[in-house]
DNA sequence: CTTATGTTTTTTGTATACAATAGTGATGAT
DNA sequence: ATCATCACTATTGTATACAAAAAACATAAG
């Protein structure tokens, strides 16, 4: 484990403060799937008691990032092949339905945020940083979540989309992919534009699939 | 609030023990939308200290049972007629992906407990227990969910069913509605003795929007 | 050498104490 | 009467103390 510090917040009880910090460290890989959640070496390395340092924890088993075995305490939650089988199902069905959703919602300026969401994507494929297309990739994504106008689907696909993280970042790097995910984008975008639900659906359905099956592979050659 | 009692069950830690026992008292609706959840309240009541209680809390949290501002504390979980539309369409489209997984998966004894599952409830609509009957409806979707063998999906379908208890027990009172209940339920075990995919996700599809559809009705004539 | 048993240490579970903030009500000025 | 201010109370946030269980280790018996 690394060093992990924490994300001064003033205004956020400290809960929050050290639920933040441990999410991400999990999802940067700091803390590794396994890994032990020791309540007082985690309270002693962020300097605060071991009360946040609980209740961070039992908000961390719910977003599925730690597992925690009564009278043994809690470990990062390792993923395995079938895990991720199982994540990208879900998600795979939830993103199809957020993208009925949306076309029927998406209003022109979230349409106009959605091309320029896909153009930045697009751009940051020529640039050789993998975090930054992730992001950019995320932003696409989330014009999409934010015009079905439901925060519990939205909420759900975020925490899928966590669940994930690790390994898309990982996948993200294999240049040869990019041009695929550009033309993907861009048809998803049409879909949107000419508000054709059935050309929308097949070419989410598409990009999700091609994602899918290049995590399964990426997951793959890990082992 | 009612008398609230410990559901004990001397193998589990209290905050669980106190999640299980929370959790029962809002979805029975005990503790009422709305209703502040004070810590020295419930742990003097349930007999136990603050601690268990505050884990509890931020379990109920991430169930979407309970809301927290910081420094005014947590509150039963309100659903407005808008969080049920957000929650039915996305258990729509979770439904039939479990029916559509499940179509492939599915062993003939699971087939055999469908079968007794879709009878049981039809049992059950003769009596006038409309406990039972919801009862028998979960079996009878659980026996499904089971068969995706994709424990994820069976943990998000079981919370989002949670989600909307309040209201579909109210909606089981409507006697008129049985009958079609009982047909669909007729119409999904052939889908999956056909294997048909098409057929089981067109009934699987027809019978969750009647479900919701009569639930958005309950809702509406409460207010 | 292996297993069984007892002891110590570590770690989690629970209760309590103290601190800080938000809510409430009384008092007084305008 | 209305509003402002202050004191007091109620409630949450955080730290710590103590209890109980699990893990690690050592020692003795076979």
């Amino acid at each position: 484990m690394e060093d992990l510090k924490l994300n001064e917040n003033a205004f956020l009880p400290l809960r929050d403060v050290v639920f933040n910090t441990l999410r991400e460290a999990i999802l940067r890989g700091d803390l590794k799937p396994g890994e032990r959640l020791m309540e007082l070496a985690l309270a002693s390395k962020l300097g605060v008691s071991r009360t946040p340092i609980r209740e961070a924890i039992r908000m961390l088993e719910q977003e599925g990032l730690a597992v925690t075995i009564p009278r043994r305490g809690a470990q990062v939650a390792g993923m395995t092949e079938k895990d991720m089988e199982d994540v990208l199902q879900i998600r795979e069905a939830l993103d199809i339905l957020a993208a009925q959703i949306a076309c029927e919602k998406m209003t022109d300026e979230e349409l106009v945020d959605l091309r320029k969401a896909a153009e930045r994507f697009k751009e940051c494929t020529k640039a050789d940083d993998v975090r930054k297309l992730a992001e950019a990739d995320v932003e696409f994504h989330d014009v999409i979540y934010n015009a079905t106008d439901n925060p519990k689907l939205i909420n759900l696909l975020s925490n899928l989309r966590e669940q994930l993280y690790r390994y898309r970042v990982e996948y993200l790097k294999d240049e040869s992919k990019y041009k695929e995910l550009i033309d993907e984008h861009e048809k998803i975008v049409q879909g949107f534009e000419t508000k054709n639900m059935e050309i929308l659906s097949g070419s989410m359905k598409e990009h999700v699939e091609g994602q899918a099956s290049a995590m399964r592979k990426v997951i793959r050659d890990q082992v």
